[in-house]
DNA sequence: TTCCTTGTCGCCCGG
DNA sequence: CGACAAGGAA
């Protein structure tokens, strides 16, 4: 007990002994909000107060989820599968799947990701006839799950107008679709389990009773609903059993775009009579400066709980501001400090990279790429968006859940198998009629034409031999481990064929192999290894497995990626008005104040060093726009600042000052190889290929070989006598071959 | 039906 | 600039 409590300050050790009534700790950015959290638990049971499987823990991702996993698992020996510890949305599903016919769903429901539930949206307008100018679809999926996340159903929304009409009308028939399909979307997991715990009493007390501590992390982006969830399980008033533990920090709010409500901090004092609230100020990890100018920006914004940050480290250094006249020259700097700095000892992967928007990742990488710097870029495609392995779950679905149209929209014709868009409109006319699924309309077409079914479900064209194809995959794969069940859809499906024969599908290939792989470890690892288990895996992790993690290499994000992170030096790029604080926040009520919540939260990532940049004009939307610096740099007072500017447009500053010339553009070409990276499932480390230019080859070349024939240059890896090159052969297909071995020559 | 070209429009953040 | 829908040719 006493080895817990140790080197906890006096705030920490008030937090993590608190008794058992409701709590709200304000944790500043840096002030071990994870540390009490996950010890806070540790000390509950292990002082006795609480069994494990008294406790929920929620966080918003899966990676803070599995960290709190781990770091409880690393302080007791205790049984962490009696916990419910995980995501809002992992919560739900995992309630909803257990009590599925309480909720309304078919045992095997499948979850929509964001991708899926625009294609629902696509049909939507399209069976409505609606112009995709007069309602976007992103506009009317962004209505959707904002209802959803206000707790309103489509019978509940305001309708009053002819455009509030229409939207409620499309409202009202995505929930007929996703009914009869039986999937559910990411606001659906929440807005389900809340109706069926708010319905229900028999499961709701049954979970009250069950839970008598719910901690929450990150408090502050939760949304109204989410907040009615808990107060649900922990019970209000005098009904309260549970104790709530919320930790979060109100200046680091920037998710008020998807519905996150600030003021469920106030609310939680009020609501369960909370007595104090625990502030953490001390911070752990960024040196005076750097502190002091993030507080300083902070400071304008307006209605804050307050609280201010500070550190027993010394001033450090200052932060920097370097001037750029375009993003070229921004980026020539960044990558001059950023090879200066390496050359001094620091770790590629103690350095990240910030943007506002992903956008902006392109320049910065291709800086990157040209330098022979290696990068990861986080947050880009993952695994599971890709479209081959959307296309394999798409089978998955459709053996799990035949009636998912949309799952079978995806595939009935790819590969292509003849049914052009006229077939399916016969499909689709029969299935309304009959009210029934398109699966179940075109087993009704085959049994029409029996014989023809027959001949042609043999030959695997045609909508019989879709039937038949899916039938008997169905059949086969009944009590089949899942890694071999996903090896016999690829192949038959012929997705494999179909890839095999394209020019650019090696990697394709690659990933279908990849998905397996991850049944297989999938299998391994979970509780719950069925195929639906799998699907909803799938679809709430994306893929963000970490392959490679171990590579030095810069790191690239997104300020809202960023968040929870920590790194010894940080750039932030791009803070320009317009780009940073964005246009769009402009016209949003509050809008400045989170952008400048976003920045505190950026600046506050940085340990040792931070850099802040801005261009006076950036390609931006395919033109040359004219920028003027962020608000942002001006809020922050001169004292901690140092500024830095080019000397003559173009060049580099370090150019300027030292001579060493920034790398002339190597003949490697960027673009083509740009779409390679995530063929591991995620943003891959990427080596540039200088070093293999320099022996005649570059990726994307064109090359032959003796016994492979004629092929192209995918990848590369390792350097001098380990250099191994992938190459993707027309006829022999994708290969890793070393150079120190293979014969290669370029054409 | 399939593949390829052309044209349009959006373009911030995410589980 | 790039994703994607619509339209045309084989």
């Amino acid at each position: 007990m006493t080895a817990l409590l140790t080197d906890l300050n006096p705030e920490q050790l008030e937090a993590v002994t608190w008794p058992h009534r409701s709590a709200l700790v304000l944790a500043g950015a840096g002030s071990g909000k994870t540390r009490v959290l996950t010890t806070r638990i540790a000390y509950l049971l292990q002082a006795g107060h609480t069994q494990p499987q008294n406790i929920l823990a929620v966080t918003f991702t899966n990676k803070a989820a599995r960290e709190m996993i781990a770091r409880i698992g690393a302080m007791l020996p205790v049984n962490i599968r009696g916990m419910w510890i995980g995501t809002f949305h992992g919560l739900c599903h995992r309630m909803l799947r257990a009590h599925h016919e309480d909720a309304g769903l078919p045992q095997a429901f499948q979850i929509l990701d964001m991708a899926d539930q625009l294609a629902v949206i696509k049909r939507v307008l399209k069976e409505r006839s609606l112009d995709e100018k007069t309602l976007p679809p992103r506009q009317l999926q962004w209505f959707i799950n904002n209802a959803k996340e206000e707790g309103l159903r489509a019978s509940q929304v305001d309708a009053r107008g002819n455009f509030n009409q229409t939207l409620a009308e499309c409202y009202r028939a995505y929930e007929a679709i996703s009914m009869r399909e039986g999937t559910v979307d990411f606001a659906e997991l929440l807005l389900r389990s809340h109706e069926l715990l708010s319905r229900n009493e028999i499961l709701r007390d049954h979970y009250r009773n069950r839970f008598e501590h719910v901690l929450v992390d990150e408090f502050q982006d939760t949304n109204r609903l989410q907040y009615k969830w808990i107060k649900l399980l922990a019970g209000s008033g005098l009904q309260q059993h549970a104790a709530i533990f919320a930790v979060g920090d109100d200046d680091q709010s920037i998710y008020a775009f998807r519905g996150a409500h600030v003021g469920n901090m106030r609310d939680l004092e009020k609501d369960f009579n909370v007595p104090k609230i625990i502030r953490l100020e001390q911070n752990y990890r960024s040196h005076g400066n750097i502190l002091d100018a993030a507080n300083a920006l902070i400071e304008n914004n307006k209605g804050r709980l307050g609280k201010n940050l500070w550190t027993a480290a010394g001033k450090g250094e200052l932060v920097r501001v370097y001037h750029a006249s375009t993003d070229m020259d921004e980026t020539s700097f960044i990558v001059d400090e950023i090879k200066a700095l390496h050359a001094e000892g620091l770790a590629l992967s103690d350095i990240a990279l910030l943007y506002r928007s992903n956008a902006q990742s392109r320049v910065l990488e291709h800086g990157l790429f040209n330098a022979s710097i290696s990068y990861r870029v986080y947050g880009g495609m993952r695994f599971f968006d890709r479209q081959e392995v959307k296309h394999a779950l798409a089978y998955l679905r459709l053996i799990a859940l035949p009636d998912d149209d949309n799952a079978l929209l995806r595939i009935i014709n790819f590969p292509p198998r003849g049914i052009g868009a006229r077939t399916l409109e016969q499909l689709q006319d029969q299935a309304g009629e009959l009210g029934t699924s398109l699966w179940q309309a075109a087993l009704k077409a085959c049994e029409n034409v029996k014989t023809a079914a027959v001949r042609a479900g043999q030959s695997g064209r045609g909508v019989p031999g879709f039937a038949s194809l899916v039938l008997s995959l169905q059949q086969e794969c009944e009590g089949l481990p899942l890694p071999e069940i996903i090896r016999r859809v690829v192949d038959q499906s012929g997705l494999v064929a179909h890839y095999q024969a394209e020019r650019e599908g090696g990697e394709r290939l690659e990933n279908l192999k990849e998905l397996i792989n991850a049944a297989t470890s999938f299998v391994h690892e979970a509780e719950d290894d069925s195929l639906t288990a799998f699907l909803a895996h799938a679809s709430l992790e994306g893929g963000e497995h970490q392959a490679e993690g171990h590579q030095d290499a810069v790191q690239l994000m997104t300020v809202h990626a960023a968040k929870g992170l920590e790194f010894q030096t940080v750039f932030i790029s791009g803070l320009e008005e317009g780009l940073f604080p964005h246009e769009n926040s402009r016209n949003e009520p509050n809008g400045l104040e989170e952008e400048r919540r976003l920045m505190y939260v950026a600046m506050t990532r940085a340990q040792q060093r931070l850099y802040l940049s801005y261009a006076e004009s950036r390609m931006l939307h395919g033109q040359v726009r004219v920028n003027v610096p962020s608000r942002f740099i001006d809020e922050i007072p001169d004292d901690f600042l140092k500024r830095l500017r080019s000397s003559f447009s173009g060049g580099g500053y370090r150019q300027a000052l030292t001579g060493t010339g920034y790398a002339a553009p190597s003949t490697t070409s960027f673009a083509s190889t740009r779409h390679q990276r995530n063929s591991d499932g995620n943003a891959v480390t990427k080596m540039a290929a200088q070093r293999l230019s320099g022996e005649g080859f570059h990726i994307g070349q064109q090359v032959s070989h003796t016994k492979f024939g004629t092929g192209t240059i995918l990848n590369c890896e390792g350097s001098g006598a380990d250099m191994r090159v992938q190459v993707n052969f027309r006829q022999a297909g994708t290969k890793w071959l070393s150079l120190a071995y293979a014969k290669l020559e370029a054409l």
